[in-house]
DNA sequence: GATCTATGTAGAT
DNA sequence: TCTACCTAGATCG
């Protein structure tokens, strides 16, 4: 369930239960033999999350960089560790507790310049306090992109996935397809500040909650749901059921080959109103 | 058992 | 805009 706050999650139970203790490091599956011989007997000095990448700091030039992609996944667990099964990328063990690493999209020892060079690249990160949300503000009003684009755009913002952007975009009322450089600066700022405070929630539960009290199913008097990803959410992957808000049928298009989704009525494509002035 | 799907990204065209 | 890649669970016959 990869998106930045799985990521910050990741490295923090990874600190808790590796750092400052030797850590057997290997690759079951053989992909990453080479670079887990590398690390292999170290201690963990360092575990830190920018975006969706993760980084494990064993030595100055010796980080296991994770990136999960789209199916990538941790799972952990208290010695002893269970037989390995499936495709095992990685496995951690260390005095207390191990972790099994399935399906990245990279995982791969770094020295520190690529390190740097990497997260040179990224956008500011909501859940990192380093953050600085102006460096995105410029981008955003340097492109005509659509914002459903810019969101997903890690250069621009890192951290963000398509369930956070679906649901940041129907919670502020704003058009997928609008170009990020018609986005008005208060817009922005509410924008930033709401990612910051659902993606903090989401590092807290573990879960992508975003659905307010008030428009919460259970308390709208419709069915309790409980979405297959795990969150309450008001457009992700709900297309063809209606919206929580309004009852419009939801749609679903593919944009840029990712799924999007929105409410084309709390969401309403801009007019010539607003071209006009 | 085959097929589909997914919270992602890089690289080719 | 496309294709490749990474893996496992859900869904379809």
């Amino acid at each position: 369930m990869p998106e930045g706050h799985t990521l910050h999650r990741l490295a923090r139970v990874h600190r808790k239960h590796f750092r400052g203790a030797p850590v057997a490091v290997s690759s079951p599956q053989g992909k990453f033999a080479a670079g887990a011989a590398e690390v292999d007997g170290r201690p963990l000095l360092r575990a830190e999350a920018h975006g969706k990448h993760l980084f494990h700091v064993y030595d100055r030039d010796l980080v296991v960089h994770v990136h999960l992609g789209l199916f990538g996944s941790f799972t952990e667990g208290a010695v002893p560790v269970p037989p390995t099964r499936g495709q095992l990328r990685m496995r951690m063990v260390g005095e207390q507790h191990w972790a099994d690493l399935r399906g990245p999209t990279a995982c791969e020892v770094l020295r520190d310049a690529e390190v740097k060079a990497l997260r040179a690249r990224l956008g500011p990160d909501p859940l990192r306090r380093d953050a600085d949300p102006q460096r995105a503000w410029q981008r955003l009003q340097r492109s005509q992109a659509p914002l459903a684009a810019l969101l997903m755009d890690q250069r621009v913002i890192s951290g963000v996935g398509n369930v956070y952007r679906a649901e940041i975009l129907f919670r502020h009322g704003l058009d997928p397809m609008l170009p990020g450089r018609e986005l008005r600066r208060e817009q922005w700022d509410a924008l930033w500040a709401d990612l910051v405070a659902l993606m903090r929630d989401g590092l807290r539960t573990g879960r992508i909650d975003t659905v307010r009290p008030a428009d919460d199913p259970t308390v709208t008097g419709r069915a309790p749901r409980r979405d297959r990803h795990g969150g309450e959410v008001y457009v992700y992957r709900r297309h063809g059921q209606p919206c929580l808000v309004c009852g419009t049928l939801l749609p679903r298009v593919v944009l840029a080959g990712r799924n999007l989704y929105w409410c084309p009525t709390c969401q309403p494509a801009a007019t010539g109103i607003s071209a006009a002035g």
